[in-house]
RNA sequence: GGGCCCAUAGCUUAGGUUGGCUGGAGCACCCGGCUGAUAACCGGGAGGCCGUGAGUUCAAAUCUCACUGGGCCCA
């Protein structure tokens, strides 16, 4: 046992020495870009938030990164490019600093200073870099972290200026004034992405409330459903469904209520009371109603009930409240009716002079005041709660409410059929997604909200006059153009310095001042295929007329940075963002349950790295589907890891210790040889074409499975079987021979194993290469990547077969009784039909009776009876033969049974004793007849089995007590022995 | 309310496109064996209405539909 027993320690301490090992000689720097004169594999690392800590699900999308792109280059790409990435701007880093300095709304930001906000912003953006590259290490990721794009530095700024103008040009970038989620607190719209993050179950209240009809004759009412309250004050509308039927009933004061017939069920269930009249929603277009609450005053067209399908028959009563400035259907409608807008809230969401009783409350906090005043009124019909999802922000957890506000659009609606047509030449991994999430998600995607109405992100670089001209910069050098003058040097291209740039009109000459926003941070990381190298500004590898190659994130991306990468080249350059979409499914923890802070159960990935080592994870992961849900438990990680890393390890453990000295392992394959050599080496190239073809296609999980059923029977068949070969005494020809086909295998196999477990592969590429180490330029990731040789499947067949009737056997010997040590004599196979094994020839049969301890094997042709004699016993074999076995041992071989039992007894003594494999022995036997006169007889091989020097063999008794240090009782015979550690030579 | 995905032994799962013999494997469990690499290995056993129901078919884990449960997303 060596120190790096991976059995006691798992495989951590020998990732540390490959990582020693890569300090020390900065392979990974050297190799990361691949191949410099090789065809380009264009990748762009998705930038996590700079100062967003990672967890379990980023592990398993970097473990599948880090495998292709090792791939790739072993395959001799050129990787373009391995740059790290930091998405440094937006919300994320500007509520850590708020939080920081107390602060809680904008105005407070703007005492502290923008200029002083943006450089605490700056400087805690990539405050957790560290962490990232930390977690890198550990679990091998390589990637060019000194050269990481960062979307905060001045030329991946100008970059996405750039892309901006370009979008201006050809009129996808427009201002507008739509019904967009809102975060009163962050005062600022937020993108329908961003919204999908933050869905929550909550309780709001839900309210029926009265709208008296205007007019003569019985008093009437409307009955309205609403979940916002505090929207009422803004009413200006009621619609209708033209095709809907409306009912009068009678109401409790006397007046007449209208309402849907399917909302009259909903509502009195059971008994309804009686019907007065009935009408359809056409018939009702038009009349006049008094709103709820007279704060928005007259105005045209306003108040009344109008029609439209967005009703929902099955919700409510038939009568949907519009409010032109906090919905988009209302606003909508609203513009239809052309009715105007009322917004009585203030940017932090309070309620302004213009709602006195409310005046400066929260929105949602005016709920309850206002049902009161409807209640005090009489014209609350009925309050109840409603349990729902409703949307908040995701980063600081407000209720959001959706408002119309001036903003800058992408007009993606119009890219809609070019996203969707680009969309279907992707290759996404599992392919369901392409026409499924995420193919519905890019048809019913609104306009991209682009600007934010915030401080620390990329200035929207459009300059407007006040007689509303337009202008939008597309490079600083354009800047510098416009003004007449240098930039300050240096140009931090951030809100304070670019706000303060100001230059005249080009059509009216007026002044021109930036538009006061900041873009979302999606856009950023969007452009960052492009951005990272300064494109077009920069020269560099960037090519507009081909999309990445390969990109892979989680699964929540879909609608992140996936779509955005999409929509940017599709706006830009009339092409798909990517050839390859692989996602990766939610990490839960062991009972599946969803990982979250908040429940507590969240693995840290860097623990977890650190405990288990970081090829362990990545085999859990390769071995499992990451594309759907993954449960994540350390027990699974070790159990998965070990089984194939773990065996891998003892391979070169055994190889280590006892291959003979010699030349290191050629690349090449041995040819010919004795048949388990044959066989390996055709399960190798077999192996070799199953990894090659599924890596090809992105089938990690096939290929680290074909890896598994390799190493389980290089282990358990080739290995095991070939032992003795390795134990011969002298450096025989079939020794060496053994130790050059087992080297090569192993050499092989690491050179397979390096995409998947890179640390695993590395250790034992450098101990069977010969290296060890001390070659700064020998890696096991620096190896093409195999060709693979013609399988040799009548082989495979073949040794498969055989092993299919040593099972039979070994049935057999259950069947007789007679244990494995007991050789016996006579082993015969009659197969029904054509049986591959027999094309072994006589290594296949030797190779049968050395697994079975049997003297004799005998293919038969037909189907005799069971062979002459006493003591057989026969099985079948489904479908494909029978079999008999001898069982009745000769003398002869019964005292060969009971030597190797003595034999097996003392070799276990000396492991239980803690003796190192070369450690001489002293050795004193006692034994009952006929034991006693076998191992007489047989003194030579005791002492080579069990390196003993001298032997001394007794009768019973012996010395007995303290002198013995075992002793046993089997097959009727009794042993005592005593074993005296010695050196060579000398007891 | 809509979309997508998943469901095979206690756990992880193969098979499913192309329907066809008693649905394979690993871990765990029980019995036995073996053991100078191995927390191993070998043989045997137990454990499956292949989520439920219907349909197509000579034949369904596999194809179709509905349902149930779970997950993700949208509204």
């Amino acid at each position: 046992m060596t120190e790096e027993d991976p059995a006691r320690a798992g495989l951590a301490p020998i990732q540390a020495r490959v990582q020693e090992f890569w300090d020390r000689t900065g392979i990974p720097e050297r190799l990361l870009a691949g191949n410099p004169e090789g065809p380009p594999f264009r990748f762009t690392e998705g930038p996590p938030t700079a100062n967003g800590r990672p967890h379990v699900g980023h592990v398993v999308a970097r473990a599948v990164k880090d495998l292709v792109l090792r791939y790739r280059r072993m395959r001799g790409d050129r990787i373009v490019s391995p740059m790290a990435g930091w998405d440094c701007h937006g919300l994320p880093v500007e509520i850590e600093i708020e939080k920081k300095h107390g602060i809680r709304s904008k105005r407070e930001i703007e005492s502290f200073g923008v200029e002083r906000f943006c450089a605490e912003c700056r400087a805690a953006a990539l405050e957790v870099a560290a962490v990232w590259e930390e977690m890198s290490r550990r679990q091998g990721y390589w990637l060019d972290y000194r050269g990481a794009y960062r979307t905060m530095d001045p030329g991946f700024i100008e970059s996405v200026w750039w892309a901006l103008r370009q979008l201006y040009d050809r009129g996808l970038l427009r201002p507008g004034h739509y019904c967009l989620p809102y975060c009163p607190r962050c005062e600022t719209p937020l993108s329908s992405h961003e919204v999908a993050q933050g869905y929550r179950e909550t309780t709001d209240p839900s309210v029926t409330v009265r709208f008296r009809l205007e007019g003569p004759g019985p008093v009437r009412h409307l009955l309205v459903w609403t979940t916002t309250p505090w929207t009422l004050p803004a009413n200006l509308l009621v619609a209708a469904r033209r095709d809907l039927p409306y009912v009068r009933i009678r109401g409790d004061d006397g007046s007449e209520l209208l309402l849907s017939e399917p909302a009259l069920a909903r509502y009195f269930p059971g008994t309804s009371p009686p019907v007065l009249g009935r009408s359809t929603g056409a018939e009702l277009e038009g009349m006049a109603y008094r709103p709820p609450f007279p704060f928005a005053g007259p105005g045209p067209n306003r108040y009344r009930v109008v029609l439209d399908d967005s009703v929902d028959p099955k919700e409510g009563t038939g009568f949907v409240h519009i409010a032109p400035s906090f919905g988009p259907e209302d606003q909508r409608i609203g513009e239809r009716e052309a009715v105007g807008f009322f917004d009585p809230l203030d940017s932090r969401g309070h309620f302004g002079d213009a709602v006195a009783p409310v005046r400066g409350l929260h929105f949602k906090a005016a709920d309850v005041l206002l049902i009161d005043r409807l209640r005090a009124d009489g014209a609350l019909f009925r309050q109840e709660t409603l349990r729902h999802t409703y949307p908040f922000c995701w980063r600081c957890g407000s209720a959001l409410l959706f408002r119309a506000l001036d903003s800058w659009f992408l007009a993606t609606r119009r890219l809609t059929d070019r996203l969707v047509a680009l969309n279907g030449t992707v290759r996404w991994i599992p392919d369901h997604l392409r026409d499924g999430r995420f193919g519905n998600f890019l048809t019913d995607a609104k306009d991209w909200a682009l600007s934010r109405n915030r401080y620390w992100g990329t200035p929207l670089p459009i300059w407007r006059c006040p007689a509303q001209h337009l202008s939008c910069v597309g490079s600083f050098a354009e800047l510098e153009q416009r003004t007449g003058a240098p930039l300050p040097s240096p140009f931090d291209p951030h809100r304070v310095a670019v706000d303060r740039i100001q230059f005249p009109c080009p059509t009216c000459g007026q002044p021109m001042r930036r538009e006061p926003y900041t873009l979302d941070a999606w856009f950023d990381s969007g452009c960052a295929p492009f951005a990272q190298f300064h494109y077009p500004f920069a020269a560099g590898p960037f090519d507009p007329a081909r999309p990445l190659d390969f990109v892979a994130e989680g699964l929540d991306q879909t609608r992140g940075w996936f779509y955005t990468l999409l929509v940017v080249a599709t706006a830009l350059f009339d092409r798909p963002a990517y050839r390859t979409c692989l996602t990766t499914g939610l990490v839960l923890d062991e009972a599946g349950q969803k990982m979250s802070k908040s429940r507590g159960n969240a693995v840290e990935p860097l623990a977890l790295l650190e405990r288990q080592g970081g090829d362990a994870l990545r085999w859990a992961f390769y071995v499992g589907d990451y594309t759907e849900p993954l449960r994540v438990s350390e027990a699974a990680v070790r159990t998965a890891a070990h089984r194939t890393l773990g065996t891998l390890w003892n391979v070169l453990e055994f190889y280590r210790e006892n291959a003979p000295a010699g030349p290191a392992p050629s690349p090449e394959a041995p040819e010919g040889g004795p048949l388990l050599d044959r066989w390996i080496l055709a399960r190798l190239a077999r192996t070799v074409g199953e990894v090659t073809d599924a890596l090809d296609g992105y089938g990690i999980r096939t290929g680290a499975l074909a890896l598994e059923r390799f190493v389980s029977d290089l282990s358990t068949w080739y290995l095991r079987r070939s032992r003795s070969r390795l134990w011969a005494e002298e450096a025989t020809e079939d020794r060496r021979r053994a130790g050059a086909t087992l080297g090569h295998v192993l050499r092989t196999t690491a050179v397979l194993l390096a995409p998947f477990a890179p640390f695993t592969a590395e250790a034992i590429y450098q101990e069977v290469a010969g290296y060890r180490f001390a070659d700064p330029a020998a890696s096991v990731h620096a190896e093409p990547w195999p060709s693979a040789r013609p399988p040799s499947a009548d082989l495979e067949a073949a040794m498969e077969d055989l092993r299919a009737w040593v099972e039979v056997g070994r049935d057999l010997r259950q069947q007789a009784g007679v244990k494995s040590r007991i050789p016996l004599p006579e082993y015969r196979i009659r197969p029904s039909a054509a049986s591959p094994a027999r094309a072994l020839g006589d290594e296949g049969i030797a190779l049968l009776g050395e697994e079975l301890h049997v003297r004799t094997v005998l293919f038969e042709e037909g189907a005799g009876p069971v062979p002459a004699g006493e003591g057989w016993v026969a099985a079948e074999r489904e479908g494909r033969g029978r079999a008999f076995l001898s069982r009745a041992p000769t003398p002869e071989l019964l005292r060969e049974g009971l030597l190797r039992e003595a034999l097996r007894r003392l070799q276990s003594a000396r492991k239980t004793l803690g003796l190192a494999y070369r450690q001489p022995i002293g050795l004193e036997l006692w034994a009952s007849e006929p034991l006693r006169e076998i191992l007489a007889g047989q003194t030579a091989r005791l002492a080579t089995e069990l390196l003993a020097d001298p032997v001394h063999v007794a009768a019973l008794p012996g010395p007995g007590g303290a002198a013995v240090t075992l002793s046993w009782e089997f097959e009727g015979a009794r042993l005592e022995a005593r074993i005296v550690p010695g050196s060579a030579g000398s007891p």
